[in-house]
DNA sequence: TTCCCATCTGCATATCTTTGCAGGTGACAG
DNA sequence: CTGTCACCTGCAAAGATATGCAGATGGGAA
């Protein structure tokens, strides 16, 4: 029954690729809108060419969707609930974290999108 | 304002925790009940000194606590919710994978434990 | 004490990721 | 058609991770 182990390989491929903080930053700036390389490298200050690195990536994972406006290539999120998903991942960061600074969750929740039912 | 950017390398540590097949299976194997390190190695077929290497990494992160009997050691999650949370990721794996062999999520969810409000 | 068993830690090697840079493509302007 | 702008890809160097092995630790058993 190798079913656990190719889920577990397919969850894992999909961990590392959000395993960068910059990815990470990516996804939130997509959270709402669509935005093009140029847009997402000046919100995040990161070269271009590295911005568009992190996308390729995303893209190959199918977590993202391109759409091409003349020379400008527009990203949007393919299912924008993983940004939800991902926040909810919070609660699980280092305790240490959480004892020391510990409303940096509340201010994450806040400046990554804020309206949460869950809380 | 450098809270988004901490949040997300925190997060980003978080998920480079995750993104290991053995580690996630794991988690699976803690899911329900603590084991020990040799419970562990058998259960998933690894030499005890990998598994015990890893579980140091899950521990340094806060994710699984230790109870000592003996000279075994025994594991349980920290928030055994993560579980869950980690389920909840199935329906955002590559997308041709779900295409090619859909039923996997709904197998997985089976094999990881099933019971799940959400569904 | 002495031996063994379960587990941990340190280290070297193999492997993968990240990043900058150079060069390539496609679209629009002149 | 030539230049330029926005972006993509390939590649090499640097950095990080994974893994096996050897040696340490900390009980319990004899």
């Amino acid at each position: 029954m190798p079913s656990r182990l190719i889920v577990s390989r397919e969850l894992a491929d999909m961990f590392r690729l959000l395993a960068h903080a910059d990815r990470l930053r990516l996804i939130e700036e997509l959270r709402l809108e669509e935005k093009d390389v140029s847009g997402l490298a000046a919100a995040l200050d990161l070269p271009a060419t590295r911005v568009s690195q992190h996308l390729a990536m995303l893209r190959a994972h199918r977590l993202i969707e391109e759409r091409r406006d003349g020379r400008n290539h527009f990203y949007r999120l393919a299912r924008p609930q993983i940004a939800d998903w991902i926040i909810d991942a919070l609660p699980f960061v280092d305790i240490r974290q959480r004892l020391k600074e510990a409303d940096h969750i509340d201010a994450a929740r806040a400046l990554w999108g804020a309206s949460h039912p869950k809380a």
